[in-house]
DNA sequence: CGCCTATTTGATCCTCATCAAAGAATGTGG
DNA sequence: CCACATTCTTTGATGAGGATCAAATAGGCG
């Protein structure tokens, strides 16, 4: 079961009562960083925190001062009405930070709550800080992740507001074998997914009762083999396609092979430009 | 009309052939910025260029190296599926950057488009990426603005995932009314909506007959006035409750009373901490 | 084994989409 | 200044996708 799994590499890490390393987190995979940055992520102490699933890491509309980096399990950003109703804006997955806001925001409108158990890394907003302001690299893969949400959060708004609960729960599948690292694979792809179908209704704006009748029918159609905790996507072509899916708002790629923009060359070429006359 | 007078204001500014400044935009309005930082923001060379109601500024998937800065006029930045249907993800106000993503970015999956005649500010990444690699605190406003798009994006997600036409559409003349400055005026408030009601449904995730409904409920319940070009508020409190509104996520407050954020002050308390010893 | 939670399926209802067409505003050219 | 085309708004009639209500089944866990 999927939440066995990821207990299980939680245990497999250091002592959960150890200081741990925002180097173990995304951070670390921005080609740009330079030694004294990558340090300076490992030096920065962080306080890992074991947490059980349904735990709230951050409650709605409270004030928050602390940032907290997803080491393990899967975690979610939602926002409630007054009368209940639940919206799931963003998934979490390991290595991801739960609330990058809270370097520049006091107050999150937004909830963080674990959707499985795990750990996390807990960071004093100041101590982030004051990392984002000594060194440009890393302030810089705040600004690249802030903004890699953004792109992700405007492809869910097509989404909820354009496609249908096949078509969304179609991409949403694509999405998360994307972000699990099952990158281009054309083959069968199997995952293990422990969101409840009542989740999937929440980030999708449907009812958990559709949901089901989304996955059969995605089922009966030959494109998915679903069980309980895990995904087996059978034609993942197809379901693409059915779920209008095209990777690339999701910049993987360019964080694979190391072709992403780094803020310093500009200044670079600049000075060189200094040196060369205009033009 | 009210693409009249978006084009009357444009008018009154300097010479269009003249190159303009970034200073005249939201990024100006950061408290923490330095003399030294608005001082570069001003001599940032930046072409400015007239545009057209429906021109493209940048569209769906191609790569770009310029980044626009909403002068004057709305622009949009929206999404379509291989069949046609269309979804706005974020509406651009005069002073706001069209693709901040550009910075970092390629590539974007989103297209940008003027919704009335305007005017923008173009600077190439290039520059805006020195500009951003020398100065903290102009890096720290990017990062600001993307991550209050975030919570915007993040608010939207509820809204057409979560919310009934009637509740969205209430939402979005809140958060409009917010943006353009009528910020907790409690009385009666008027202002231009240069959207049609197209517009209004490519954002909602509605058609737009169904807007259409939507308009006639809330008029009929008494909250709205609204005219071809403007919308009158008649009761901002109803209509906040009808659209589960609050206006802490757009962050106008923090800016106004200047009481955002600056990196730097953790910097400076951190230098503070190694003179007095550890806590 | 029994409790609890998650998944599955059925029946009915309602919100919103779709199709169609008439009316108001705006802009254009003569 | 008026006739006309165009675009936007408004209203009606019908249909479909998904919500809601209800209950049975299956799976995990103590």
């Amino acid at each position: 079961m999927a939440n066995g799994s990821v207990r299980t590499i939680a245990m497999l890490r250091a002592d959960p009562r150890l200081a741990n390393s925002l180097a173990d987190t995304r951070l670390a995979s921005f080609p740009f960083l330079t030694p004294e940055e990558r340090a300076a992520m490992r030096d920065c102490a962080a306080t890992r925190r074991p947490v059980r699933i349904g735990m709230e890491l951050v409650r709605e509309g409270d004030p928050v001062d602390t940032v907290y980096f997803l080491e393990d399990g899967w975690a979610c950003q939602y926002t409630t009405t007054r009368d209940g109703r639940r919206q799931i804006s963003a998934l979490l997955l390991p290595g991801d930070i739960c609330n990058l806001d809270a370097l520049l925001f006091r107050q999150l409108d937004v909830g963080v709550r674990m959707l499985t158990h795990g750990s996390v890394l807990a960071v004093p907003r100041e101590r982030v800080a004051t990392l984002a302001a000594n060194y440009p690299g890393i302030m810089q893969c705040f600004t690249w992740l802030g903004l890699s949400e953004n792109t992700i959060l405007s492809r869910r708004t097509l989404c909820l507001g354009r496609l249908s609960a096949r078509e969304r729960l179609a991409h949403l599948l694509c999405e998360l074998a994307v972000r699990l690292g099952h990158v281009a694979s054309e083959g069968p792809v199997t995952f293990a997914m422990p969101l409840t179908q009542e989740h999937i209704a929440d980030v999708l704006g449907l009812t958990p009762v559709h949901v089901n009748r989304s996955f059969r029918q995605l089922r009966t159609e030959g494109l998915l083999s679903s069980t309980r905790g895990t995904i087996g996507v059978c034609d993942i072509v197809a379901l693409r396609r059915a779920g209008e899916f095209q990777p690339g708002y999701l910049h993987v790629q360019e964080l694979r092979n190391g072709s992403t923009i780094d803020l310093r060359d500009a200044n670079r070429r600049e000075t060189l430009h200094m040196f060369e006359g205009p033009r």
